[in-house]
RNA sequence: GCGGAUGUGGCGUAAUUGGUAGCCGCACCAGACUUAGGAUCUGGCGCUUCACGGCGUGGGGGUUCGAGUCCCUUCAUCCGCACCA
């Protein structure tokens, strides 16, 4: 028979189901390997064929590992709370757990048939109350949690309590908020216990606090910062505004360093690294207190310094001016009146500057004099205070030290304002041209560190910051606490409850706190979030719930340890269920994860850590990136009429300069080798049904170019015309034939017409011309074998590498090779099955067992030995450069060393007459294969 | 502005990591078998030249016997970040 690949797809699709092939269990004899995808929202637009790209790269990676010996977990499940089912259910009142049904119903359809060797029996849905159940039971230890900064981890709520009652909260190292006063156990004991509970949720894990929220009101929503972009929100567009509210936050700052320092024990994409270094901003420096001169103050003012955070604090002598953010909430009040009026005129202009415009513009110098003073606390001078839109209110202080001498913007600042600059280094040059920001020479104009050089000049000073009390070493952390709450109603209920307006968490075994039905999925006329119109949905019948749900990423922070032990009714997973899988060896998912869930997910971790809950600080061992698959649009070129008008007229691509047209998106599907198929076409679009269309060689050529897949572009390519046509292993190899795994790229079917070819081929190997099965039992030829075992070697090592593209070429020559030599080899097709098989399961399964195995047996077969012997060559071709240039080539033999080859050489007749005489300076033997006779 | 990545035939790409650039596939051309072919097979296919040859990995320079690969410089495209004190 022919190569069916219908009728072998749908066979095994089906007997891996039934026989549940893939279904992982603890085993004790082989080493683990836990592949993880990173799981899918199921939204409502269904697979296109960007989105396997990551899950045939992972099956392939999972199905090599089991033939290599492992106990591999390979699970799938669904991100399954989101905002676009709800804004669905806005539309249409349909319940977004009946949207979410049938999308998954959808993506998991077009899953199977792509013929994935998940583990179904361990699905996973975060919109599932068995699975939310133990998000908000995370919840609740994170609210029962606080940071000890002594022990560097997370402990019992218990633990704080007691140190509060025995010493109070000053000795207490705490990450915290900022506006604890410190009390004595004393005190402590006195307090009633709601005041306690006030204290407490200072230093809570997920704790409640007034703060400024991304605010959209068309969304009825509070969005993170990441899903803000320029005043809008991601998704939808809409606009943002800044709102004060009550707001759950998780202490994620709580975590800053070891999220750092956890960097450098990952294997990932260095990109990704950088870009959570950049997003925790670590910086080393010094808090310092400026005093605020006395005739400045006034009784609107209720401090009596101003702290600025430096990076530098050696160069303290050379500050010349102080700046805060125009926002900064003390400008108003140390404003002289004289100044008034510009400091208002700067602050208008500051704020009429679009994002774009400062953007544009760095270099221009803008600020204001307050006309107040400070007092530098090491100098003990006067240092003016400015204002300038290039500190920014929401990093540090919001304070800034200005020193011209050594930075180029305190320089620039200087300079315009004319303010003094001051050198502080003996090394610094040129500073009446620019600043030199070196850390080289010693101290001068620097009172007690002159002289000194740098690494001593930090901590003396330092040192003496803290014993005068005006200041301290401090690292400051760029990384702000994470907002937990959503205004919205699909996603997961908070198990809290408020008496007398302080939160409560509900009891543990009260959990799941289910998703209360509503009828209406938009917030309350007065303002309330969706959950405020359920009916009795009060805690003890009496007691408020908190209204806000957890955000998306909630869900997905610790699913991995949940398919681990998916339907465990006592705990997130058992304990020997996460002894046993520990962590993710290798994970695969896009790029744009990169500080958000990637983010949470090791905080999460980390935290289960301290409680011991979990093994591993990190999550995820190995992480890849898969690269974007972009649309590749087609377009046709309409004449524009004087007016503008479209006409009914269509040029081909080549022609179109000659004419004024307005380009019109045209339909992928059909067009072919950017050739316009006319009928179709005209079935497409029938306005154009009589339309004249101007060829060029007879064909109407299309225009291309790269844009999102998105419909309305009429660029979306389904996978499932494709399985259709070419069935799912030619999909499969044809997604890694594409180009390398990491690369972004836009679709083009063009050329998957190769890959099933190559398909064809090999079924041909196992047939005779009446396409019968036939392989013979003879001895393989040593051609043969070299042929096997190159392609053993090469996919073992492109496997490893994550370097699939190529094996896909290789095994393309490997089979052309074998149809070459008339390969109908047992021994030799057996062995090429297995090496196959990860790539193209279905046709390989089918082969097995034609070969007389045993049906199913190929998934856990091992694979071939790579015998390097096979590859030796007894004589090959070498060629023999003079100086570089290639001149003949000599036949020697493979088993000859370096040494023996250059007696040989210089003894060959042929290259005697080149060298004429001479004697080389120098014989070059390159890896056996290059010789070069240098002159 | 800062940081990162990429740049190779008509196209997607490959190059044992410093060793004969262009593997494999698409498209295209020619041929075979065919009543036919959107099937299959064979051959060709970087540019230039009738040819010998010359040129060729975005541009320029360098290191080396030898550079797509390393260094400097420059340009282009894409992606992050947003004046981080």
């Amino acid at each position: 028979m022919d190569y069916q690949f219908k009728d072998i797809e749908k066979k095994w699709q089906g007997f891996w189901a039934k026989n549940q092939t893939f279904k992982a269990e603890k085993n004790a004899e082989k080493p683990k390997f836990y592949i993880l995808d990173m799981f899918p929202y199921p939204s409502g637009a269904g697979l296109h064929v960007g989105h396997p790209l990551g899950y045939i790269a992972s099956d392939i990676f999972s199905r090599y590992k089991r033939l290599k010996g492992y106990n591999v977990l390979h699970p799938m499940g669904y991100d399954s709370f989101g905002l676009p089912a709800e804004q669905y259910a806005i539309q249409t009142g349909q319940h977004p757990a009946i949207t979410t049904e049938t999308n998954i119903n959808t993506y998991r359809r077009q899953l199977d048939q792509i013929g994935f060797s998940f583990d179904w029996s361990r699905e996973v849905r975060t919109s599932d109350p068995e699975y939310y159940k133990w998000t908000q039971w995370i919840f609740m230890q994170l609210f029962n949690s606080w940071y000890n900064l002594e022990t560097d981890q997370a402990e019992d709520i218990t633990t704080l309590v007691e140190k509060f009652g025995t010493d109070g909260n000053e000795g207490v190292k705490a990450v915290c908020d900022e506006d604890v006063k410190t009390f004595l156990p004393s005190d402590w004991a006195t307090m009633s216990f709601e005041d306690k509970q006030v204290e407490l949720l200072k230093y809570r894990l997920t704790y409640l606090k007034e703060s400024t929220v991304n605010w959209c009101p068309a969304l009825g929503t509070v969005l993170a910062n990441d899903e803000v972009k320029d005043g809008y929100s991601e998704r939808g567009s809409h606009p943002v505004e800044q709102k004060k509210m009550m707001q759950w936050s998780m202490r994620i700052s709580a975590y800053a360093e070891r999220l750092l320092q956890g960097l450098n024990s990952i294997d990932w994409p260095e990109p990704v690294k950088e870009m959570q270094r950049n997003w925790i901003g670590k910086s080393v420096g010094a808090s310092v207190r400026f005093t605020i001169e006395q005739s400045a103050l006034t009784a609107a003012i209720n401090t009596d310094y101003i702290e600025v955070f430096t990076t530098r604090v050696d160069t303290i002598f050379g500050v010349s001016y102080l700046v805060l953010a125009p926002e900064h909430e003390l400008v108003a009040s140390l404003t002289t009146s004289a100044q008034q009026q510009e400091v208002l005129n700067y602050i208008a202009q500051t704020r009429k500057k679009s994002e774009l415009d400062r953007m544009a513009d760095t270099k221009t110098v803008s600020g204001a004099f307050t006309g107040s003073f400070v007092i530098n606390p090491v100098s003990g001078e006067r240092v003016p205070l400015w204002i300038a839109d290039y500190v920014l209110a929401g990093y540090g202080t919001g304070a800034v030290m200005g020193v011209p001498s050594g930075d180029p913007r305190d320089w620039a600042f200087a300079t315009h304002f004319k303010l003094p600059i001051v050198q502080i280094l003996d090394a610094q040059q040129n500073l009446d041209t620019q600043a030199d920001p070196t850390k080289e020479g010693k101290y001068i104009n620097s009172d007690f560190i002159n002289g000194m050089a740098y690494s001593e000049a930090i901590p003396t000073l330092n040192a003496w910051l803290e014993e005068e009390n005006v200041g301290k070493a401090k690292i400051n952390y760029r990384m702000r606490d994470a907002v937990f709450g959503r205004q919205r109603y699909w996603g997961e209920p908070i198990p809290v409850y408020f008496k007398n307006g302080l939160p409560y968490l509900i009891k543990e075994e009260e959990l799941p706190l289910m998703l209360p039905e509503i009828d209406k999925y938009l917030p309350t006329e007065t303002g309330e979030p969706p959950l405020g119109r359920a009916e009795k949905w009060t805690y003890a019948q009496h007691y408020e719930y908190e209204l806000s749900t957890m955000p998306g990423w909630a869900g997905s922070s610790w699913y991995w340890y949940r398919y681990m032990d998916a339907h465990n009714k006592h705990e997130f997973a058992s304990k020997e269920a996460i002894d046993y899988w520990k962590d993710v060896d290798l994970y695969i998912g896009g790029a744009e994860h990169a500080t958000g869930h990637l983010l949470y997910s090791r905080f999460w971790n980390k935290f289960l850590k301290d409680l011991g809950h979990v093994q591993q600080e990190e999550p995820f061992k190995k992480l890849i990136n898969q690269g974007m698959i972009q649309g590749r649009s087609n377009f046709v070129y309409r004449v524009v009429d004087e007016q503008g008008r479209g006409t009914n007229t269509l040029v081909s691509y080549g022609l179109k300069n000659q004419y004024k047209t307005s380009a019109l998106h045209v339909d992928v599907n059909i067009v072919e080798n950017e050739i316009l198929n006319i009928p179709q076409f005209k079935l497409f679009r029938s306005e154009f049904q009589d339309a004249e269309f101007i060829l060029e060689n007879g064909k109407y050529i299309c225009g291309v170019e790269v844009e999102k897949m998105s419909k309305s572009k009429f660029n979306v390519v389904n996978p499932d015309v494709l399985i259709e046509s070419y069935g799912a292993d030619t999909l499969r190899m044809y997604e890694m034939f594409l180009g390398p795994l990491e690369q972004s790229k836009p679709w083009n079917t063009n050329g998957i017409e190769g890959v099933f070819k190559f398909l064809r081929k090999f079924w041909r190997l196992f047939h005779n011309d009446q396409w019968q099965f036939t392989v013979s039992a003879q001895e393989p030829t040593k051609a043969e074998l070299k042929a096997l075992h190159k392609i053993i070697k090469k996919v073992q090592d492109d496997v490893e590498r994550f370097s699939f593209n190529t094996s896909v070429s290789s095994f393309m020559i490997a089979v052309n090779e074998l149809t070459d030599l008339k390969c109908n080899n047992k021994s030799i097709l057996t062995d090429l099955t297995v090496v196959l098989s990860p790539y193209a399961p279905h046709i390989c399964e089918e082969l097995w067992t034609l070969l007389g195995k045993e049906a199913g047996s190929l998934s856990y077969t091992a694979y071939p030995v790579f015998n390097p012997n096979h590859l030796v060559e007894d004589e090959f071709s070498y060629p023999i450069s003079v100086n570089g240039k290639t001149r003949l080539n000599l036949s020697l033999s493979s088993t000859m060393e370096a040494a023996e080859i250059e007696v040989v050489v210089l003894a060959n007749e042929q290259v005697q007459k080149y060298l004429d005489g001479k004697t080389p300076k120098k014989v070059i033997v390159v890896k056996g294969r290059i010789v070069n006779l240098v002159v």
